[in-house]
DNA sequence: TGGAACGATTATATTGCCATAACTAACTTT
DNA sequence: AAAGTTAGTTATGGCAATATAATCGTTCCA
């Protein structure tokens, strides 16, 4: 039962399948395909979402650098899809609010990043509950230990909508 | 019970945490690392740790176009990880072989690319015996069906090893 | 046997992603 | 108020990934 090499042999298998499943059909194509923009700008986009964001806010979540960050929402910010407004308070600093049309096409995105692959509907009513419940246990360990343990990564909530 | 909206929304939630797990370790830049080589070498090298392949197979199997292809093999080759011959009975064709250097190179790529994240190696010995079972469910429905209902993808055998 | 098809390569170009350096404007701290 | 810090931008550049076009030798087929 508690054979440590059947777990490990386990743990591969699971690992390689969600690996597969996950990067075989490859998202990220279709909806930068779909908003017309390379994903880079509808992974910010989608940032923008849950609400306004300074640009020093919007680069450390998207983890680049600040001045990666300017290209991106000047992109944006002509297609229509963002504005850019000074902080009350702080005129050093920028917010950056999405537009309808903006959120709109964040929308687009989340949408289909969200639909979930063929293999994974057709699973069976017990089969999804069996699965909700061990994510949901993994979603749990993750938070308590993940980020803590990779030395580099910045400290940030773990935000399952964030994977893009 | 079978409330189809609860249905969805488990399906959303599983495949939201899904992509999380997958997506917000990015292994391929530790592989890149690791081998001191782009992710695209390690991928055409990766592939060919199940055996010799002919420029073209690669190609298909990579899913690029040839000429990229060469410049790939080239570089692959100029490092001592791959050898080109000529095929036997085709002259056009070369076959593609790894070296002992490289199949060193792309079995410790495929380690690292193995490892389970810490949340899914802290799974209860329940929860990833249910996982276990769960993930078969979905490669053998993913086998049946993903591939073939996608249009534009080339018909290829289903390999979780392949994702990277 | 001559042309079509195929495998591979060379040459060239594009696009995306992202960094560093240097700068300005605004705020904070002493 | 001078010095330091922070937010953002401009300018520049680099590498990775990958495509297209043209070419060459080889093989297949009518």
């Amino acid at each position: 039962m508690s054979d440590p090499d059947a777990r490990s042999a386990a743990l591969s298998r699971v690992w390689a399948e969600m690996r597969a499943l996950v990067l075989e059909d490859d998202r990220r194509k279709e909806v930068a395909d779909a908003l017309g923009m390379s994903f880079s700008r509808a992974k910010a986009l989608r940032r923008l979402l849950s609400g306004p964001l300074t640009m020093r806010e919007l680069t450390d979540l998207l983890g680049t650098e600040k001045p990666y960050t300017t290209l991106v929402v000047d992109d944006l910010e002509g297609r229509g899809y963002v504005r850019r407004t000074v902080h009350p308070g702080d005129r050093r600093r920028r917010i950056v609010t999405l537009t309808e049309a903006g959120r709109a096409a964040a929308e687009r995105a989340d949408r289909i990043l969200a639909r979930p692959p063929r293999a994974l509907a057709a699973l069976s009513p017990d089969d999804l509950a069996a699965l909700d419940h061990v994510m949901a246990a993994i979603r749990s360990a993750g938070a308590g230990q993940d980020v803590m343990s990779l030395p580099e990564k910045r400290a940030q909530a773990i935000d399952p909508n964030s994977a893009m």
